[in-house]
DNA sequence: CTGTTAGCGCCTTCAT
DNA sequence: ATGAAGGCGCTAACAG
């Protein structure tokens, strides 16, 4: 961890050496820069030939030393493979960068530890802001950023009971209406392959899909409930295992695409046919289930526009004079139908 | 972009909180912070107790500016949607976070200035290196940079001719070996889709696939290369014209994976057959295309090292005394063998 | 081993 | 409109 200095540093080039070859102060440098008050023409016009001639670049550290401002926002999220969170975080990237904010990543998958040492981070960087997926233990971790007075706002999952900001979709609401159709397409066996971690987003969608069945009159043995963790090979796992029943379902919903293509996997394996022996919809839509045969329905999530508005949401309270109040934002998910929970005939 | 300071501040607390807190001095503390210097046992007890006490958190911007060092790293990336970029990122944040070292975040979205920006903005925050994948444009805007001292390395591309580190794989020889692989397997009136940028990736892929015709003594008509942007309509529209001669080409070589789910809905469309009307194989690999019916063959690429690998080149280069010499890393990519590319019979 | 001193580069009153 | 002075939080000599 230890390292010395290189010679590097020779080149760094100040507001004084501005200062000095445009023939005035470091104050006036600092102000055409800053524009926070009033500079003659003549003064600027120099100070800013004198920029160039230099070849200065502003030092961010030390003017958020200063100003306690560091212009940057902190994203924590579980899997920056995922679809799903990448799309986010182009979308909050692009948000932030707009604003003139940059971006720190953190990547926790799914470790509680690694998401302590995440905040920690961000919090002796000065972040403005953080934008994050919370996993299993974040309500205790978070009480003391809250007191310091850090901007959060949630996304994908929701801690609850804490006074912050969240962008998410619909969860329970989009995963009855895919349960439904699966129903309204003739389906009566559904099981659902989902995660065992606790956390908002797979909790509401076993939700809806729990409500879909009651509705519907239909039986839901506990065998028909799989849980499991949130790799593509645990959604083969579950999905062998759920197909392997001496009365196996005839249809499957799960809960994230992960867990969807270990699945599809699976059916193949089984020398199953999707659809004809067995319906399937999986939550969060990724490009290759349009061109899959057949192809699969699966309920798109907008995590582009999560990813921003996240970021939007952030920067709103950080630049307003009174911090607005926490808000709940909730995305709706959209049922994308496509061959795999159509029978044909 | 103006702000006003909220009360947030006021929860500010220093090494000269602590100092008072555990009956020292700032140094002191700084010193067993640092663990620069030995402090007595008594003290450094005191110094622990009184950080737990009274909630210290270390402020980096202001080590950082003291010290030169701000321990992050910029990455640039063109698509951060893209699943090699995505496992690159990854990559990239697991080393860098084990190494004690933040990742700052940017896309460019493939647009030159939005590098620039990137670079500047990276700067002004003091990284102490850069990972990036180059897109046009970037020889010039890199000049400064370098002179400036800071640490660089690319990823996936090459500016050539400059002294700069870079973690690529063998485009041209695993292209080479795609290509000669779809030969070998019966297939002759080969073309080729690729990408106009005008990047090493591209051109050097194109090369090989050049290279394994003409060694098979393969005619290559000049609509047998297609080129348009990256997108995966890009990849729809050439495919779509490519499969649309009168003599239509008998398998494609794609050089991104983009470009192929594109393609693959064109095949799709024309109602023509993967493997049996049209073989095909892409350069990069991505999990659904062996889930598809026939499963496709692609080249594998270890992005998820490149990412490791870029960040410990630059780490190792900032950490050690001389800064060594610009290396470049060339780590291999697979073909994987499906069956897009092996007609039945 | 420990406290004091002097900045890192910048912004911001405060005088002028 | 402009310059001088002080300090953001921290570390690294320098003394003792």
């Amino acid at each position: 961890m230890k390292r010395k200095r290189t010679s590097k540093r020779k080149t760094t080039v100040t507001i004084h050496d501005v200062a000095r070859a445009a023939g005035t102060s470091p104050s006036t440098v600092s102000r055409v820069l800053t524009g926070s008050a009033n500079v003659s023409a003549a003064k600027r016009e120099a100070v800013l030939e004198a920029i160039q001639a230099v070849g200065y670049a502003p030092n961010l550290l030390a003017r958020g030393l200063k100003t306690q401002l560091t212009y940057s926002l902190g994203l924590i999220l579980n899997d920056i493979q995922s679809p799903f969170f990448s799309a986010a975080a182009k979308g909050a990237q692009d948000c932030a960068m707009q604003r003139g904010y940059a971006i720190l990543l953190c990547d926790t998958g799914e470790e509680p530890a690694a998401q302590k040492r995440c905040l920690e981070m961000l919090r002796a960087k000065q972040v403005d802001g953080v934008i994050f997926a919370p996993t299993t233990g974040a309500a205790m971790i978070l009480d003391s950023f809250l007191q310091a007075g850090t901007h959060f706002v949630q996304i994908d999952r929701q801690v609850e009971g804490l006074p912050i900001s969240s962008v998410v979709v619909n969860d329970d609401q989009a995963s009855y209406e895919a349960v439904h159709h699966l129903i309204a397409n003739g389906y009566r066996r559904i099981a659902i392959l989902t995660s065992e971690l606790s956390v908002t987003t797979h909790d509401r969608r076993l939700g809806g899909f729990k409500r879909a069945l009651s509705e519907a009159g239909l039986a839901l043995p506990d065998s028909f409930v799989l849980r499991g963790r949130t790799s593509s090979s645990d959604g083969y796992r579950l999905a062998h295992k759920a197909l392997s029943y001496s009365r196996r379902p005839d249809a499957l919903f799960v809960t994230s695409s992960r867990l969807g293509v270990g699945a599809l996997r699976a059916i193949r394996d089984a020398r199953l046919r999707v659809r004809d022996d067995i319906g399937i919809v999986i939550f969060d839509d990724i490009p290759a289930f349009a061109l899959m045969h057949p192809s699969i329905t699966a309920v798109r999530q907008p995590a582009y526009e999560i990813g921003w508005k996240a970021a939007e949401i952030i920067i709103e309270s950080l630049e307003s004079e009174e911090p607005p109040p926490p808000q709940q934002v909730v995305l709706p998910a959209e049922l994308v139908i496509r061959e795999s929970s159509v029978p044909r005939r």
